[in-house]
DNA sequence: GTTATACATTTGTATATACAATTGTTGTAT
DNA sequence: ATACAACAATTGTATATACAAATGTATAAC
């Protein structure tokens, strides 16, 4: 990944701005790479992990998939069809909303757990690694940086 | 984009590793999205536009496809087939290579140049208006973390 | 109760992405 | 010269993404 500081210093007289987003772009699929390394021999997309992830975080109460699209990192992919495949592995359960027949019910399973618990290990592991040129404070200082961006 | 801070703040002890994966892939969808927005009108995508101003950077000198493929942000793309949309459009041409016939040579058109100088002010601003929550030395700061980050 | 409107999900379709396999070209060893 | 490996691009195929249209359900107006 060298080569991001050649293309900035390279291109003549760029802004801080456009440094920025590039450097954003790079190191964003840097790190889709790297996890999805890991996640492919569970035959997982980082999308379909990030929603199971979010199922885990409701401790057993379900979510429809308006809550699930709402909390997806990319809005405008189609839930439904990523919940079908997810399904499929049988990592989600999908049920019919009682009060609500418009409404389907999606929760994690047993089997979806252990998987999670299986890759939080080498996910943690990969996510370190990424973020290991930094030290504490400037980890700490960047989140702030892009907490503010993200505003 | 406020609910990211109650993302990240909610979800118990997040680590601050944890928490700097997330708001990168959030900062990175943000401006995706916002540029595609600005593309769209030209039938361009964020890739497309970006093999475009790689094109651009070199003056006249065509690149063949190998050399457009290493300069691209997502590696694993298939040129071919991106390059075959810009030609569609005139925003590029294509010859075979004299000394080596393997290889295609591509090159930028007059109608490209005009189509990127029409979409440069807007993008700008577009980008000028992501980072506008930061000021400049935050910026330099915050590009100083995302190189040490992507080295 | 019927009609209209809003809601939640699903389906259809076009394009994009990831990766393997194939085609055609060049260089090299014999 | 021929055979073989390396190279550069293209094609095939499966999956993912973006967005529009359609389906089925609930709510509200009259």
């Amino acid at each position: 990944m060298k080569e991001l500081e050649k293309i900035i210093s390279s291109t003549s007289n760029i802004s801080d701005t456009k440094a920025a987003v590039i450097s954003i772009f790079h190191i964003n699929n840097y790190i889709k790479e790297t996890i999805l390394t890991h996640l492919k021999p569970h035959d997982l997309s980082i999308e379909q992990f990030n929603v199971m992830r979010i199922l885990r975080g409701q401790k057993g109460n379900p979510l429809n998939l308006q809550d699930i699209q709402e909390r997806m990192i990319n809005k405008m992919s189609n839930t439904t069809r990523l919940v079908d495949k997810l399904l499929k592995k049988r990592f989600v359960k999908r049920t019919i909303c009682k009060q609500n027949r418009r409404k389907v019910e999606i929760s994690i399973t047993e089997l979806g757990l252990k998987t999670l618990n299986d890759l939080d290990a080498v996910i943690d592991n990969t996510e370190q690694n990424i973020t290991a040129p930094l030290n504490n404070e400037e980890l700490k200082q960047l989140n702030k940086l892009l907490l503010k961006l993200n505003n």
